[in-house]
DNA sequence: GCCAACGTTGGC
DNA sequence: GCCAACGTTGGC
């Protein structure tokens, strides 16, 4: 192996994945087998190149509750399967069906999570906004709409640190 | 390649 | 439910 890619498989990365509790919440994580899901229908090409080309076995997820009434921080995950096709993009009877998708040069990808940990309590959008440290996140920016986003080790410690004091 | 129209995201 | 911001589509 060159010495960047050993690098590379040292370096732990840090992610933010959103996704709405009334379609897939992290209780509903917490229940798969293994604690274990496939994060499917990312239809976008920003968050597409980071499944397939960024985000490796080992790397931790904070896992958001979007669109909801309390926009937050639900836990944690690590990612137990790097970037592989979509399979549901080839499914016309998946909501996520893409019919100008070419199996042999699939458009979209996913990687598998598996729950780390739930928070004792959620980590509200509001409450990471107040904290100056975390101005910086792709989350807080204006118009920021990616589903799958890098986060800074430093902003993934300072929420988990959050999680375990009180509001 | 431009850009208007449209659809989606997601906080509020 | 509203609406700002963004991404995609498709005509030209």
């Amino acid at each position: 192996m060159p010495p960047e890619r050993l690098l590379e498989a040292m370096t732990i990365n840090y992610w933010l994945m959103k996704s709405e509790p009334t379609t897939f919440s992290i209780d509903d994580l917490a229940n798969q087998p293994d604690q274990t899901t496939c994060w499917e229908g990312v239809r976008n090409y920003q968050a597409r190149n980071l499944l397939r080309d960024e985000i490796q076995v080992g790397d931790r997820v904070l896992f958001y509750h979007s669109a909801c009434k309390v926009p937050a921080v639900m836990g944690t995950a690590v990612v137990s399967r790097s970037g592989y096709a979509d399979h549901f993009q080839f499914d016309p009877k998946s909501n996520y069906y893409d019919a100008k998708s070419d199996p042999e040069n699939p458009r979209w990808y996913m990687v598998d999570i598996t729950l780390e940990s739930e928070f004792e309590r959620p980590v509200t959008l509001a409450e990471l906004r107040e904290r100056a440290g975390l101005k910086g996140m792709v989350l807080l920016q204006k118009g920021s709409r990616l589903s799958v986003q890098p986060v800074k080790k430093k902003e993934f410690d300072t929420i988990v640190k959050l999680a375990s004091k009180p509001a």
